[in-house]
DNA sequence: ATTAGACATTCCACTGTGGACTGTCAAGGA
DNA sequence: TCCTTGACAGTCCACAGTGGAATGTCTAAT
C-alpha cells in the first residue's frame, strides 16, 4: 500500500491541501479556479483520487461534518509523494479540437454549415479573450510570476486562435460580405435540419 | 443495435473508409498522419470502435487476409452515420498542459529544476515549429485548403507557444544570461539555446 | 536456416468525462 | 410557520481515452 505514485491530477489535489485540509467539492472548485484553464478535472475523478490518496496513506480524512462534508488532510507521506511528482519532468500537452475535425472532412459539408460551425467557435474565442484580457489586467504586473505565466499563457494561445480564425480562407470561414449567422440553427442531436436544402 | 450514434473517433474513421476499405492498422496509420496533431487516437481504441461499429452495422468486416489482416467497409448505414455526426456542432478543443501545472506549483521546486523543464520544453517546440513550417513549405498554397486550414492550426499555435517560452519571466525561465542549464537530449535544430534573443 | 524487424491484433489496468441520482442545509417568500 | 428554491456535498455508472504487454505472422537480409 505503500508506494503508488500519484498521477497528475491526484499530486495537483495534494498541492492544494498544502494550505489546509480541504473538502472534495472544495477541492474542485480550487482546481477549477487555479489550474482550470489548462488542466480538467472533474468531480468524479477528484472524490476517486482522495479515496485511493486516503488508502495509500498521501491524505488522511476527517470526520465527517454537516451535509457528509468529509476534509481531506496532508500527510507527510502525502508532501513528500507530492514532491517527487512535481520534481519528474512534465509530460507534452495534449490538444484535441473537434473544429479541426470538422474542417478536415469539410469536403463533405455544405459550406455553409461548416461557416457556422466555424463563427460560432471564433465568438467563444473572442469572448475567452476578453476574459483572459481582464484576468490579466487585474493581476497586473507584481502578482505571483507562477500565475502570471500561466495566464500568459492562455492570452498568447486565444490571440493565436483568433488569428486564426481572421486569416481562414473564404472556402472555410465563408464568404466575408455578410456578418456570419452567430446564432446557428445547427441542431446537436439527430438528423440534419429539414429547412436546410443545400446541396455543397 | 440500429442507432447509437458515433463518437468522434469512431465518426473519423468512418471518414477514413470513404476512400476504400482498410484494416485497423492502417487506419490508425491514415489517422495519425492526417488529424494526428489535433486528434489523438490509440490502437486500443481503433480496433475497438471498429468492433462496436461492426456489430452495429456501421461498418463490414471482410474476411481476414494474411496476418490476421481484417479489413473494414463502409455501409450505407455508416455513410449516414458519418455525414449526420459532420452535421453536429463540434465541441470546444481541450488543452492539457503538465508543464503549466508543474509551473503553477513553481514555488515548491527549485528554480533550476523548473528553469530546465521549461528549456527542454521550449526545444521540443522549437522542432515542431519547423516540422510544421517545412510541411506548409511543401504544401504550397494550391493544396487542399481544409489540409491547409488545419495545418496552419499547428504553425500559429507553435508560434504562439514559442513565443511564450521567449516571454517568460527570468523566475521561470532562469538566469538568461546562460543559454539555460540544457540537460543532454535537448539539442538539435537549428538555433541552438545561445541564440534565444529575439528573432523570428 | 536463422533472425531482425515490420505488420497486425488482442487484452488489460488505469485515467478522464459527463450525467443521473441522492440527500442536506440556509434563506426568503407565502 | 411552512415551503420552495438553490447552493452545497457526495456517490455511482457508462463510456471514452491512454499506454503497455503479450502474441503471433510474414519478409528480407544475413
Amino acid at each position: 500500500m505503500e508506494p503508488k505514485r500519484p498521477n497528475a491530477t491526484a499530486a495537483s489535489l495534494l498541492g492544494f491541501l498544502h494550505s489546509g485540509a480541504k473538502t472534495g467539492w472544495e477541492l474542485v472548485a480550487t482546481a477549477e479556479h487555479v489550474i482550470g484553464d489548462f488542466w480538467s478535472l472533474t468531480r468524479s475523478q477528484v472524490y476517486r483520487e482522495l479515496a485511493a490518496m486516503d488508502a495509500a496513506g498521501l491524505v488522511s480524512a476527517g470526520k465527517t461534518g454537516p451535509r457528509e462534508r468529509r476534509p481531506y488532510e496532508l500527510t507527510a507521506a502525502g508532501r513528500k509523494a507530492f514532491r517527487e511528482w512535481l520534481a519528474t519532468e512534465p509530460a507534452q500537452e495534449q490538444i484535441r479540437y473537434p473544429l479541426l475535425l470538422t474542417i478536415s472532412f469539410g469536403h463533405h459539408l455544405p459550406a455553409t454549415v461548416l461557416a457556422e460551425f466555424v463563427a460560432a467557435h471564433r465568438e467563444r474565442h473572442v469572448a475567452r479573450l476578453e476574459v483572459y484580457r481582464t484576468a490579466r489586467a487585474e493581476a497586473g504586473d507584481d502578482a505571483d510570476a507562477y500565475a502570471i505565466a500561466t495566464l500568459d499563457f492562455g492570452l498568447r494561445y486565444e490571440e493565436a486562435v483568433l488569428d486564426w480564425f481572421d486569416h481562414l480562407s473564404p472556402t472555410i470561414a465563408g464568404e466575408t460580405d455578410e456578418p456570419a449567422p452567430v446564432t446557428s440553427a445547427t441542431q446537436r442531436e439527430g438528423r440534419p435540419p429539414g429547412a436546410r436544402r443545400r446541396e455543397r
